[in-house]
DNA sequence: GCTTGACCTTGACCCTGCGTCAGGGTTGGA
DNA sequence: TCCAACCCTGACGCAGGGTCAAGGTCAAGC
């Protein structure tokens, strides 16, 4: 008769496992010899190669048990759901081979193809990398706020960056980020900005939410928020803009 | 700026799971709005993911820590191990994926080929299924017990199943199992036995150490104590084998 | 007869990567 | 004003064991 490591030795479980599947009662506790050592037989040999073998192929525990005492016909029956959790599982891991390999690529994990192709456009523009990221958290944070709109906001993306005009701005103003918020410059490029959006954009674009709209609100001020010029360019940008469609009103009204 | 519970649904993570990577020290605590709240922005999002993907692909959050602030060069060397090992997890699961397929095969999963050939025969034979998986049982104990002598055996068993007094006395034991041990029939098998026995095998058997020794006598012992009346036919087999042996020797010495 | 070292016993705590309460507070819409 | 749907912390639970701890046993060598 086997004395526990032995059996431990024999089929190559631990010892600590074969205790473990005692406790789950998976493997029946073995007849005692006079100092209390667990003594085991062939049968339990058996039947413990039949343990370690499911173990070994990812079955949980709970399930070798009831496949221990199943008949021929379940057992192959659940051996076949076994293999259709493991081709599963195959599959999920060659996802995430193909994951991995983009996490060291950039943003194309974590943006939709159209919003990379934006991005990449603004590279090749000259727009400093900086900008582009800044740009780039701004758009995630469109795509977790409003997936809705994503459409839409691209589509309105794509349409400005056809048009000179707006990329000469958005060029300027990149490299308005480092001035300093009182540069006269910034009063030009603001004009420059009002001027764009009176011509370019009506009033109202279809589906705008108040959610949507706060969803912009908050994208916006991400944005502006990242750098002082920035946010001072905003300033006499909205002004403009007001002034420029509401030419009855003073001009300094707060 | 993202609830937790956005930043959640954006990501695919669960709430959960978040609060355990804050827990860990794996993604920053962000700041808190007024009524204590977390609130996101995209950076945590890019950062997220990044975590998500790494987490999904089997990394084990303590190397996760380190891999974040990692400068790209260790990252990408480290995203070539983690692919690695992917790999080789892959290969594991469509290892077990074979195993289980035998599984459901009956015995070739525990057994060589040429031990399932072997019960395959005494199938043929007309042997009872619940003898031949007793012998089954008994070859895996010795499979585990001693594989390095599984090939002699075998090809002793093959020997012995070409001769046709052997297969005669296999099957007649096959049918001994019922018999009661009192049963007259017993002393002629037993003479049977002990005479094939004493033509067929030579005295020693090369290789026969006290370890195997100890093997055979554990299978035998595994066989025999499965039946009453094979218990008493190997009482009597053992005996007329030592008569047949040494003749000089008293007929009834114990 | 004594020691040594390799076994065996039970019990209890540790690990990972979260799920799932419990027992609260907050927010937003009807 | 109420309710559902959020959010908060803290604690326990799961598989599948690893790893002490604190002993009892066994065989060998001296």
């Amino acid at each position: 008769m086997l004395t526990i490591g032995q059996l431990a030795d024999y089929t190559g479980v631990t010892v600590r496992a074969i205790r473990h599947y005692h406790q789950r009662g998976l493997l029946a506790e073995p007849a005692r010899d006079a100092s209390g050592y667990r003594r085991y037989d062939g049968r339990d040999v058996v039947e413990l190669i039949r343990i370690k073998t499911l173990a070994e192929a990812g079955v949980p525990l709970a399930r070798i048990q009831e496949l221990l005492d199943a008949e021929p016909a379940e057992f192959s029956g659940a051996a076949r759901q076994i293999d259709e959790a493991l081709k599963q599982k195959i599959r999920e891991l060659t996802q995430h081979r193909r994951k991995i390999a983009e996490l060291t690529g950039g943003e194309r994990l974590f943006l939709p193809a159209e919003i990379v192709d934006i991005l990449g456009e603004l590279r090749r523009m000259g727009v400093s990398e900086r900008t582009v990221q800044i740009e780039r958290d701004a758009w995630i944070l469109m795509v977790a706020l409003s997936p809705e709109l994503i459409p839409e906001w691209v589509s309105t993306k794509r349409g400005a960056l056809d048009d000179p005009e707006f990329r000469r701005i958005y060029v300027l103003g990149d490299q308005a980020y480092d001035w300093d918020p009182s540069d006269p410059r910034l009063a030009e490029l603001a004009d420059a900005m009002a001027a764009w959006a009176a011509s370019s954009r009506p009033d109202t674009s279809p589906g705008e939410t108040p959610a949507s709209l706060a969803a912009a609100a908050l994208m916006i001020s991400h944005i502006v928020g990242s750098s002082p010029s920035w946010e001072r360019m905003n300033e006499l940008a909205a002004k403009r803009l007001r002034a420029l469609k509401d030419p009855q009103r003073p001009p300094d009204s707060p």
